[in-house]
DNA sequence: CACGCCTGTGCACACGTGTTCAGATACCCG
DNA sequence: CGGGTATCTGAACACGTGTGCACAGGCGTG
């Protein structure tokens, strides 16, 4: 019966369970029993089944055990951009989180692919056990068609207004309003603001913060110039401020763009923190070099990552559960540039 | 006979290839062909299943389809530290790449995780079609386990001997060697170095080509110390150094550390470059940021992940090839601080 | 017409697991 | 000893797909 087996051995077979069982001298259901929590078998049998299981380096098919079962275990990390250097930290941590729990986060880099749709239809084959969108410009009509597979989808950065997505996020006006009145007790005056590309809510979350701010202390931005979140575009953008005002403080959307300008204030010969504020924000890991030292808004990696895996179990618990947004409070980290 | 389904329809049952050719009116047959390339099937059915497909939001379940057919089309990929620029640079390229190629990466981060062996343990029991490792001191121990199920392993960064493992590795000696000549060529003469952590092979062989280049000008360096790889340790290295030796050159094994140094020496008032040379491996990103500006040894990423996808889809199509090294040439990126 | 070739189709199998279901065995209690 | 219960076990099914196989038909050629 084992004929073709024998004749054309298959390249090269994966161990499989049926195979453990005719080792153990035991049937495929008790070895499948043998790695199930709570399952019904002799005590002396498992250890059997184990063993054999070791001997031959037998592992249950993933694959096989999500096709039957409910979970894939598997969850896909949409990132807008994984050269932004605060959402390479946010993903750093995410994937140890979720390695911590026992899912395994495909990742998708929507900076460096042509074709995002295409590739986000791809994994889409795999039943996921949940969708993380990391990223400020995303399309909302893939996080709506996952919702419509029933992937549960958490966002994280934006808040998405669907009664099926979750979302994280941090208080983005409230932290740069707070800079903001920083540099205002500091007796600043003539404020600079380099914003992020349009349609990012957070770049203009944070510009509200300041402007709020600068409004209740009667005063208005001298100058505003946007980057693209990148250090290099941080640094044209300061150059170009610096060459339309005279500016005091320097408030910037996120802290590449505030290491740019640090750059640029300093090719100039301005003294930082002398004659000029700078404070960025989201105080990635950069900001704490040496020579670098920035003056910063905290938005905690830490607690954004664990609570993205926090929501994602509540939602695998509770498919059916209101949707919900975490909101992550921020606060100032005092350095050398303001 | 749909009794029970009717009865009591599952939680939310994915649409499957059934559906749609019911839909359709076709046999479930047709709908598989319909989605596979070059399959025979009439063009006019062919669009019908698609357009059915599509109204359903059909997507072949790739978990079943891995199960049958050979490739899950999956991807792990070991990567040592998370928290190291350089690593997180090259997973970032990496994963793009993949992407690319219709391959979808599976990350494991060992810096953030206690039980590294276990995770591994856990990500084997999907069939992998490969498992690159990026990580200076993998367990090869890991390594060789993959091996034994028969899936592909590239490891990049170290050179791993085994007839069955790809290698990706950037010659090391010969960068770090041009770094210190033309240093030499400066006129620079008490050379530091500041080293990574034992039992990295990159280091190491990163220390071997500046002593040749050294020994070649029948000189010795004045004084080692090792660090982490990380901007504090490169900082705190040079610290000690500075206290040790006077030194006029300072080489470094990675580029964070040399921008630790940098900060330290700009700390300490030493003039970078008239006093000092310090030159960086790698050429992450932040060497060219504004205020760093490091000369340094580029160790082309985009290169170093073309060629890792180029090894694998190698491997794949041939998974008895002889195992292969492919060595990445390095160049030296004259900036400011040589 | 006979024959072979090419295109198109449905049936059935294999992939490897977790779990249900019914049956078996051991055990305790009345 | 009978019957109920708790524990254990193997057969069978479901998960959803890709594909080999057999077959059907159309068409061109001798």
């Amino acid at each position: 019966m084992d004929q073709d087996k024998l004749i054309a051995p298959k390249r090269h077979r994966r161990v499989t369970a049926q195979d453990v069982a005719e080792a153990a001298g035991v049937s495929r259901s008790a070895v499948s029993r043998a790695f199930t929590e709570g399952a019904y078998l002799d005590e002396e049998k498992r250890e059997r089944v184990r063993d054999a299981a070791l001997k031959l380096g037998y592992r249950p098919n993933a694959l096989a055990a999500g096709l039957q079962g409910g979970r894939s275990h598997l969850v896909a990390i949409f990132v807008g951009d994984m050269r932004n250097a605060y959402d390479t930290e946010v993903v750093t941590r995410l994937v140890g989180a979720l390695n911590a729990i026992q899912k395994w986060p495909i990742l998708i880099d929507g900076g460096g692919l042509s074709s995002v749709k295409e590739a986000m239809g791809e994994v889409l084959r795999y039943p996921l056990d949940a969708l993380i969108l990391r990223s400020g410009s995303m399309d909302p009509a893939i996080a709506r068609e996952c919702t419509k597979l029933h992937i549960p989808v958490i966002s994280s950065g934006r808040v998405l207004n669907h009664p099926q997505i979750d979302n994280v996020c941090c208080r983005n006006a409230q932290g740069s309003q707070a800079a903001a009145q920083l540099l205002l007790d500091r007796g600043r005056q003539n404020f600079g603001y380099i914003a992020g590309p349009l349609g990012y809510s957070s770049s203009s979350a944070r510009q509200d913060g300041m402007m709020r701010a600068l409004a209740a202390a009667g005063l208005a931005p001298v100058a505003i110039e946007a980057g693209d979140f990148t250090v290099e575009s941080g640094f044209a953008a300061a150059e170009r401020l610096f060459e339309r005002a005279r500016l005091d403080a320097l408030l910037c959307a996120n802290d590449a763009m505030a290491i740019g300008a640090l750059g640029a204030a300093r090719a100039r010969g301005i003294d930082v923190p002398a004659d000029l504020s700078i404070v960025g924000f989201d105080d990635i890991s950069m900001a704490r070099w040496p020579g670098i030292n920035l003056t910063t808004v905290c938005n905690p990696i830490d607690i954004y990552a664990d609570k993205v895996v926090e929501l994602l179990s509540a939602r695998l618990a509770d498919p059916e559960k209101p949707s919900d947004v975490a909101y992550i409070d921020t606060h100032l980290v005092l350095r050398g540039t303001h």
